[in-house]
DNA sequence: CCGTCGCTAGTTCATGCAAT
DNA sequence: ATTGCATGAACTAGCGACGG
């Protein structure tokens, strides 16, 4: 109907007490007026539940009607182009370049502000520990190091018996903490702004500004699943137990009471999701001893390796580096000979071994994005090896611009700019000790070539703006004087041989040239020929301005075109071609990392 | 001949979103 | 609040080419 014009549709945002926002897609009929329109997008917004900022978007503020996804919230930006710009093959290797280069052409704020909706840009940026494994370590060791310097916190339950109830996490963790255990899903001026300073990476969440509690959703059920999900995982691996009341006469334990919480618990034996946080277990107890399976051996049933004390928090690093290496490192988990009796592990089997096998899961370095390694390659010249490190002063300027657009640590972008150097030059290397006529080598040919090449385009357009000059005070030497026109058709013709000639060597032979030609000129002029008249007026008729050779533009350099400087007047003598041109005859620069024989099916699929 | 590397397709996983 | 769905990302295994 759409289509037909029958209704008309747009989508905008509305913000909802609670803080998120919400997608509504609004259908009308194309004789709705737009002030009824904008009156009724506001009651909308007034309808839900007491709205703290009302409606995000007004229908009169420049909507995109149909399709499109109006993006609120945000200066009207190309919010589809950055998803055609992130759309990648394999390879990494855009799809659509065309979009990346669109991307990148707009300012610095706004390639910054587009990249920064990409969720795992925003949340590296606030400091969120992608790796899941590393995100439960740190959870763990936060939480001991709790139990020594915060023991008065209301959440937690007893030092003694290491207990803490959930909502710990929502009221009396750092913002720091906070951010690298959850992921942030928009960017925030104000938090990371809060980020940059040692108090306010410190300042608890329940001491949050009240937008900034409500816009990172602290508390709320997407919060309590995503350490939900730490948690299940804790478990499988035996560090944590989870709890529930008790009014039996043995619990599992009892500690002294405290605040308004229980103090008798049994293990919690319900089956629960970290989805739904009501079925979910709230108490939880950290173990002081926890087992270690050689995860990287076998998904099913991991072999006991032995129990390592996890009391202190000294014992807990120490357990987690052995638990990283049995479960990435697969031969120093082969190397082990394991007790021959054991206990498996307990909970979900399955999920804790997907979790914890998983390279990605223990990966501590920052993790770049595609397309901000496509914005870092702008900088990165594939036939030089050139990276702003190379600049004469080391580009610290530049290299900080390009971390803040794409907001990543200055460090990370250095380094990659080192690692894609020394790529270069190893590939360099590498090929020039053992040249081979096979595709790699020819890969590292082509970019010498295309380097090479960009040598002698440079080159020849320096030795042709020096010659250039050359022949203007030639010239000017020779004939000070405005010129008409046929005297400027023939010098013309002189200008063209001569700037082919290439030459510098034999001014002589060219001044004698000129000079005659002038005098032919002049001769000419006083026996008034009359065919000789009209040919000049005809071939010269392109510049009829007198005095246009001496006033001609230098040519600029880089561009070795020759038709700058004075226009030829003469299309006579057909020049050679300048080395540029021969250049482009053979067609785009070959890139060296090819578009290649994809099969078509996967092509399709992509697509 | 065997090991390594790069390429590719299929599968699984994480996560946000929308419907209930 | 809960649950199922859709989607992009990541992992893995298989294959072929290449090089020692």
């Amino acid at each position: 109907m759409e289509e037909r014009g029958k209704i008309k549709t747009f989508q905008t945002a509305i913000r909802l007490p609670t803080g998120p926002q919400k997608h509504v897609r609004i259908m009308y009929l194309p004789t709705i007026a737009k002030e009824q329109l904008d009156t009724y997008v506001a009651e909308l917004g007034r309808g839900l539940p007491t709205p703290q900022q009302p409606v995000v978007k007004r229908v009169e503020e420049e909507i995109k009607y149909g399709r499109e996804l109006a993006e609120p919230n945000r200066r009207t930006l190309p919010l589809d182009l950055l998803q055609r710009a992130r759309l990648a093959d394999y390879q990494g290797n855009p799809t659509h370049p065309e979009a990346v280069d669109e991307l990148f052409q707009r300012e610095d704020q706004d390639i910054r502000d587009t990249l920064l909706t990409e969720r795992s840009i925003v949340s590296q940026l606030h400091g969120f520990i992608s790796g899941k494994a590393l995100r439960a370590r740190e959870l763990h060791l936060y939480t001991l190091r709790s139990f020594e310097e915060q023991p008065n916190s209301f959440h937690i339950v007893s030092v003694e018996e290491r207990i803490i109830h959930l909502s710990f996490y929502s009221n009396d963790i750092p913002l720091a903490v906070f951010c690298a255990l959850v992921s942030t899903l928009t960017h925030d001026e104000q938090l990371t702004q809060l980020l940059l300073s040692e108090e306010g990476r410190r300042m608890l969440v329940k001491n949050l500004p009240l937008d900034l509690y409500s816009n990172l959703s602290v508390g709320r059920t997407r919060t309590r699943s995503r350490l939900l999900d730490l948690f299940e995982l804790l478990q499988g691996i035996g560090v944590v137990t989870p709890l529930q009341l008790t009014e039996s006469a043995t619990p599992f334990l009892r500690c002294t009471p405290k605040n308004e919480h229980p103090s008798a618990f049994d293990v919690f034996t319900e089956t629960w999701s970290p989805q739904s946080s009501i079925n979910s277990p709230a108490y939880w107890r950290f173990n002081t001893e926890a087992p270690i399976h050689l995860w990287s051996i076998s998904e099913d049933s991991p072999a006991f390796w032995k129990n390592m004390p996890i009391r202190t928090l000294e014992e807990a690093m120490a357990y987690w580096e052995d638990l990283c290496k049995v479960c990435i490192d697969r031969e120093f988990a082969a190397s082990i000979t394991c007790p021959p009796t054991g206990m498996r592990p307990q909970g979900s089997l399955e999920a804790t071994a997907r979790s914890i096998r998983r390279k990605s899961s223990w990966k501590s370095s920052y993790d770049l994005s595609p397309i901000q390694q496509h914005y870092l390659n702008r900088f990165f010249n594939q036939s030089t090896g050139q990276t702003p490190l190379q600049d004469q002063d080391g580009g610290a300027a530049t290299l900080e611009r390009i971390a803040w657009v794409i907001s990543a640590p200055l460090t990370v972008v250095t380094e990659w700019f080192r690692e894609s150097h020394a790529r270069y030059v190893h590939r360099i290397e590498r090929a020039e000790r053992k040249p081979r006529p096979k595709k790699a080598a020819k890969a590292e040919k082509a970019a010498r070539r295309a380097a090479e090449e960009q040598q002698l385009v440079e080159k020849a357009a320096n030795a042709r703006a020096q010659r250039e000059q050359d022949w203007q005070s030639l010239v000017q030497r020779l004939h000070p004087d405005p010129m008409d026109d046929m005297t400027a058709a023939r010098i013309g013709r002189i200008r063209n041989l001569f700037m082919d000639s290439g030459t510098r060597a034999d001014n002589k032979k060219w001044e004698r040239e000129v000079s005659r030609a002038l005098q032919d000129a002049k001769t000419a002029e006083e026996t008034r020929l009359v065919t000789s008249q009209k040919k000049a007026s005809t071939v010269v008729r392109p510049s009829s301005r007198p005095g246009v050779l001496s006033k001609a533009a230098p040519p600029s350099k880089g561009t070795a075109l020759p038709a700058r400087g004075p226009p030829p007047p003469v299309a006579a003598i057909a020049p050679g071609k300048s080395v540029a041109e021969l250049i482009a005859d053979q067609g785009p620069v070959r890139h060296q990392k090819k578009a290649k024989k994809r099969s078509k099916k996967a092509k399709e699929g992509k697509l």
